[in-house]
DNA sequence: TCAACATATTATAATATAATAATATGATAG
DNA sequence: CTATCATATTATTATATTATAATATGTTGA
């Protein structure tokens, strides 16, 4: 009676959602949405947070492939390969 | 340069899909937008989990006004008043 | 009134997440 | 080649979340 392919699927929908469900990680992908796409120092500078903490959240959202990136020359250009990830933020943000 | 009223809704938003970033409980959202509600026996009874994790689960979620709920007698009716999260989980959930 | 049913709350222990600090890696200019 | 810049990784501690167990509350029928 219980489809645990339909678990499964709430699972990885759970674990989607709480990628992004961090102030640090939502603001991030929503300015990556925003921008498309920046360096790491660029997303620092928009939030206050420290190095290695930007560098951390961007690795849980490079994991979930909510985020993506790709080097020039020293410097790391991520930018936002989900499109659920992007609907969502853009219901979140949406001003009605 | 910070919008202190834009970090404020950065973090209530990501408050927001916190709440539903659970397994346990966004089954429960899911399942109380499929079936426009449902008492807390019924709930229970889909998921796999134990009366006081249900509770304690739906408090957060009324504690976010995710879900209300009213009493039927002996048992409570919850269902889902955020239109946002209604929007969320449809896309979660979407057979594109 | 009281037993039982449905649900909520509280306490606590187990586990997961996050922040900080330190160190490591890779690229480039000189 | 080496110093420096940009970023990543690792270790550690602090904090938050979750599950479990026990107890409490509110409702109803006998």
């Amino acid at each position: 009676m219980i489809d645990v392919t339909d678990q499964n699927v709430v699972v990885e929908k759970a674990e989607l959602i709480k990628a992004i469900a961090h102030p640090i990680r939502l603001c991030m992908v929503k300015n990556l949405i925003e921008n498309h796409g920046a360096n790491v120092s660029t997303i620092q500078g928009c939030l206050g947070a420290s190095q290695s903490s930007v560098s951390q959240h961007l690795a849980k959202l490079r994991a979930l492939k909510i985020v993506e990136a790709r080097r020039e020359g020293k410097e790391m250009f991520y930018y936002v390969t989900n499109a659920e990830v992007c609907r969502i933020v853009e219901i979140l943000f949406d001003e009605k």
